[in-house]
DNA sequence: TATGAATGAGCCTTCATTCAT
DNA sequence: AATGAATGAAGGCTCATTCAT
C-alpha cells in the first residue's frame, strides 16, 4: 500500500482538502456542508462567510485554511458535486454491462446525488448559475470529466453495435447530460416532491430509443459481459 | 387620430412614470431595459446600479429619480412584465371563444413574452427567484391577477360545460402557470434555442385533456389500478 | 432722487439680491424666511435645500436664483439679521442723548431683533455656530459693524465724560455684545418664555455701572443734545 | 487587593465593550474620545466616519465593532457622559448628609464632568441638541434615572424636614437639572473661561432658598402684594 | 425669471480577507 | 490549527448644484 502509484483522483482530492486529513476533526467537509445550507438558504450573495462559519460552528478565520475565498466554497461544492457524480457513476458502471442499462445506472445515480440533498440540488442547478465565469470554468474541467464519463459509454455502445454509429457520442452525452440537469433543476424548482430518480428511466428510455440502432432483421441488440 | 382620446391604458402607463413624459425623453423605460440586460449578463448582485446607468445612458443618481432603489429596478421588471403578460393575455382572449383556445391563447402569448427578451427571461426566471421577500410580497399583488385572468376562463368554461366541474379553478389555474414557468425556466436554462411558443400548445393540450368534461355515461374513462 | 449719491448700504442690500426687486414678487426674503423655518425646525444640515423651495413655494433650482448657495442661505440669514439690528440700533440712537440710554436702546433693539422670530433666534444662535469657518468670516465683515456701532456710542460716552476713559471702547462693546448674545441663547435654550427684552435693562445697567466714569464732586454726568 | 472580588460596576462596563477587553487594548473609549474631539471641532454633520477613524488610529470599519452606526456615537457619548454623572453624583452623595449639601454635592459633580473636557462640553450643549429623536429617546432612560438621583435627594430633604413638601420633588429636580444644564451652555459657548464649577454654589443656594422648608408659626416669610 | 430633470461627487456602511496571538 | 479583531476596498444612495427649456 506505501509503494503503490497513488491513484491520482486521491492525490486531487487530498490536495483540495490542505494537508493532513489527520484524524476525525476534518473541518473541511464540515464548513462544505455548512457553506450549501448557509447558499441554499440565503443566496450566495445574501449569505456571509461569517455565517458559514457561524453554522460551522468555526471561526470566521478558520474558513480560510480549508477555502482559498468565498468563491472557492461555491467552486468546491461544485466540484465535490461532480466528483462525486462520477464516482458513484463509476461504481455504477461496474455493475452492468449492456449499454443502455449503463446509462440508466449513470442517469440514476446522477438524479440520486442531486436529489439526497436538497440543499444541495438548490446551490447546484441555481446558485451556480449566477457567475458565468465559474461556469464556464468548471464546465471546462470537473464538468467535462463527466462528460467524458458518459460519452464512454456511448461510445462504447457504439463500438458494440448496440448505439448508431452516424452521431456524435460527445454530442449525445451533452443531449443527456442536458435533459438530467433540467430534471434536477425542475424538481428543485418545483414545490413538489416527487421522485427525482424515477424519471432518469424516463430520460434514458427516450434518449436510448434515440440513440438505438436500427435493427438489423433477426440480429437483436447483443449483450456484452465485463468480466 | 393625432386628436382621439387617449388609450386609458396608457395614461395609467404615464401615470406610472414620471409626470411630464416629453415625449420621446422617457428614461424609465430606458433604465428598466438597461437593468434588464445588465442584470442577465452579470446576475443581479455583481451588477452595479453604475453599470446600469452606464448602459442606460444616464447618471448614477438619475435612476434613482426613476426607481426608489436598486432592489426597485428587479421589482420593477416583474412587474412590468407579468403588467404586460396580463394585458397580452387579455387582448388574445378577445380573439376566441371556446374556452380550449382560449386557454391556448393565454399560454402561448405567456411564452411569447418571455421569448420576445432573453434577457427578460433569464431575469425573470432566475435572478427574480433569490429574493424570498419579493416573491413573496409580489404572489400576492400581481402574480395574483395574472393567476386571476387564467382562473376566469377555467371557471367560464366550467359554466359552459366544457370543463368538469368537480376541480377548483384555482387549482387548475395554478397548474398550468406552474407548468408555463417551467417551461419557460427550461428554455432560459437550455443552451438551445428551440420555439418556446411551440411548447404552449403542448402544455396546454396535456391540461386541458386532463380538465375535459367526462364523457356522456357509458363510456367512463378507463380506471387502471396498480397493486 | 434720481440723482443722489445712492446709500452704500443699499447698494450692498440690492446686490445681495440680484438686480431687480421689480414688484411685490420679490422671492429673496420669500426664500430667507422659509429657510429660517425650514433650518430651525430640523437643523441646516438635516434640511434640504429642496425642502426650503418647497416652503418658499419655489422650485428648487429658484433658491440658487437668490442665493449662491445652501451656504449662503445661511450666510444670508446672519447677515439680513445684523443688518437689521444695525439699522434698527441707529433708529433708536436717534431718539436719545444720554450714552448710557443710547446703550440700552441697542442693547432692547438687538433683543427685540432676536426675541420677535423665535425660528430666526434658532438658527441665528445655534445653527450658525455649527461652522467656526462662517462665524470667523463673519465676524469680520458684518458683526464688526455691529461692534462699531457700539463701540461709537461707547466712545461718544467716554468723550463726553460720561464713561471712563480708562478702558477700550472696543473691549466694552465686545462685552456688552457678549451679554446681550448670552441672553439671547439663554432664552431661545429655555423652554421658559420669559420677556427677553427686560434683560436688556439689566445688562444695560449692569456694565454701564462698570463703565460709569468716576464721579467728580459736584460735577454731575453731563448730558449731551444732538440737533 | 489582587484577587478581591471584581467591582460589579467595572463588570457591568466592561460588558458594555466587546468581550475581552486585553489589558490597555480596548478601542471603545478610544474612538469615543476621538469622536469627542471631531465632534466638537468640526460638528457632527462635518465630520465623517472615516475623522473619527483616523483620529483614533484605527480604520474605518473598525469603529463599527463598537459602534452601530455614526449616531451611535453621538448617542453613546451622551450616555456615557450622563453614566458618568450618576456614578459621580452618587459617589459624592456618599460624603455628605445634609440635604443642602448633598443638593450642592451633586450640582458640583455635575458641572465638573462638564468642565473637565471642553470638547465633550461642546458635544454635550450643542452637537447633542440637533436630534429631537435622540434627546427625546435618551431623555426616557438616561436622563430620567439623572433626574431620578436628584429627585431622590429632594425626597428625602422633604422627608427630614428640611425642604418644603408642597413641591414635586420631580419638578424641583427639573428645575434644579434645568438650570444647571444652562449655566454648562453658557459656559461653553462663552468665550470667557471662568470656573463652570462655581457656579453650582450659586444655583444650589438660590434653588435650596426656594425649597427651604417655612419656618415656625409665628415667623413667616413676609408676603409682598403687588398692586 | 422660473422650472425641475439631470448630474456626480461624497459618505456611511458592509463584509471578504488577513494576521497577530 | 484555530481564533476573531482589525482592515479597507467597494458600492448603494443622497442631495447640492447646474442647465436646457
Amino acid at each position: 500500500m506505501a509503494s503503490r502509484p497513488p491513484d491520482p483522483d486521491l492525490v486531487v482530492a487530498a490536495r483540495r482538502r490542505r494537508k493532513t486529513a489527520t484524524a476525525a476533526g476534518d473541518k473541511h467537509p464540515l464548513i462544505l456542508q455548512a457553506a450549501i445550507h448557509v447558499f441554499a438558504r440565503h443566496g450566495f450573495f445574501n449569505s456571509q462567510v461569517a455565517d458559514v462559519a457561524r453554522e460551522a460552528g468555526v471561526a470566521a478565520g478558520t474558513v480560510y485554511l480549508y477555502f482559498k475565498s468565498k468563491d472557492d466554497l461555491l467552486a468546491s461544492i461544485f466540484e465535490r458535486t461532480v466528483r462525486e457524480a462520477i464516482a458513484e457513476g463509476r461504481a455504477a458502471l461496474a455493475t452492468v454491462d449492456a449499454p443502455i442499462d449503463r446509462l440508466r445506472a449513470i442517469a440514476r445515480r446522477h438524479l440520486e446525488v442531486i436529489s439526497r440533498d436538497r440543499d444541495l440540488a438548490v446551490v447546484f442547478q441555481v446558485e451556480l448559475r449566477h457567475s458565468t465565469k465559474h461556469m464556464e470554468e468548471f464546465s471546462a474541467t470537473m464538468l467535462g470529466a463527466y462528460l467524458g464519463l458518459i460519452r464512454g459509454v456511448i461510445a462504447e455502445g457504439q463500438a458494440a453495435g448496440a448505439f448508431r454509429a452516424d452521431i456524435s457520442p460527445t454530442m449525445a452525452a451533452k443531449v443527456l447530460f442536458g435533459a438530467l440537469d433540467e430534471m434536477a433543476t425542475n424538481w428543485m424548482l418545483s414545490r413538489r416532491r416527487y421522485s427525482l430518480v424515477a424519471e432518469a428511466d424516463v430520460v434514458v428510455d427516450l434518449i436510448a430509443r434515440g440513440l438505438a440502432a436500427p435493427p438489423r432483421p433477426g440480429k437483436s441488440t447483443p449483450r456484452r459481459r465485463t468480466p
